[in-house]
DNA sequence: GCTTGACTTGGACAAAGTCCATTGTAGGAT
DNA sequence: ATCCTACAATGGACTTTGTCCAAGTCAAGC
């Protein structure tokens, strides 16, 4: 545990949002100004691969990065602003997936993302 | 209907997987050597806005075009070769998101991403 | 035969991310 | 206390995917 990755995972902690790398990159450089954005990137991807961070891609940006790994959910995106809300949906997709329908796949995982307007843009239109 | 619109258009209907616009691309040069890569990312991007093809983005490497555009269905992919699979789940995950989850926004669209193992590479590990 | 407008072209550009050689550092060995 | 070593961090180059734009091309209509 360096500086570096206390860093990162509190810049992470601080804000229950959706940040992208680069973003997470920038507000680490408030706090640790030499921190680099290779370092930022190992790191999130440590935090990732140790299931502590959950990577989101909604758009084709940029991948953001989830802290909330710990309470299975989806997310609900907003098109035009891009803004990402946890949701909780009732029911299990996986169950919803049929044995003739899985290809002989082990199926793991799902994601599941819903779209549509966040209702400050439906306002404002 | 250009010379270069019918060819995109051909190869997304010759083969019915789901390809990245550099695949197409590829593809495409084969049958009508000096097409360039902007026409066809403008031709994809058209057919997209005419609903004749979806996009599918089931990793962070590149978008790809799903010509399976008329019938609704949700995707399967391999976390380790990347294959993909057109599934088509029973229930509807829309349903299964109940108001008090939806913070006010208009929800149009689910995107199911199951992901796991196919067969094949489950077989060479 | 010219003009016009739409389509295409190719190359420059941008964003996000990865890779790698070098540098720095922390902790153990002497 | 000093040196070694392994690992982490750095920064810059590079890659991939996609977009943008100025210039070229082509066909239709006048």
């Amino acid at each position: 545990m360096t500086a570096q990755r206390r860093v990162v995972a509190e810049v992470l902690e601080g804000d229950h949002v959706h940040l992208t790398a680069d973003e997470v990159h920038a507000r680490a450089v408030e706090r640790l100004p030499e921190i680099s954005r290779a370092t930022v990137y190992n790191t999130l991807g440590e935090m990732v691969s140790l299931g502590e961070v959950i990577e989101v891609s909604t758009d084709r940006r940029a991948k953001r990065y989830d802290p909330n790994a710990h309470r299975p959910h989806h997310h609900l995106v907003c098109g035009r602003c891009g803004a990402i809300r946890d949701v909780h949906p009732s029911g299990n997709p996986l169950a919803d997936l049929p044995d003739d329908e899985r290809f002989g796949f082990t199926v793991s995982d799902v994601e599941v993302t819903y779209r549509g307007t966040c209702p400050n843009c439906a306002a404002t239109v």
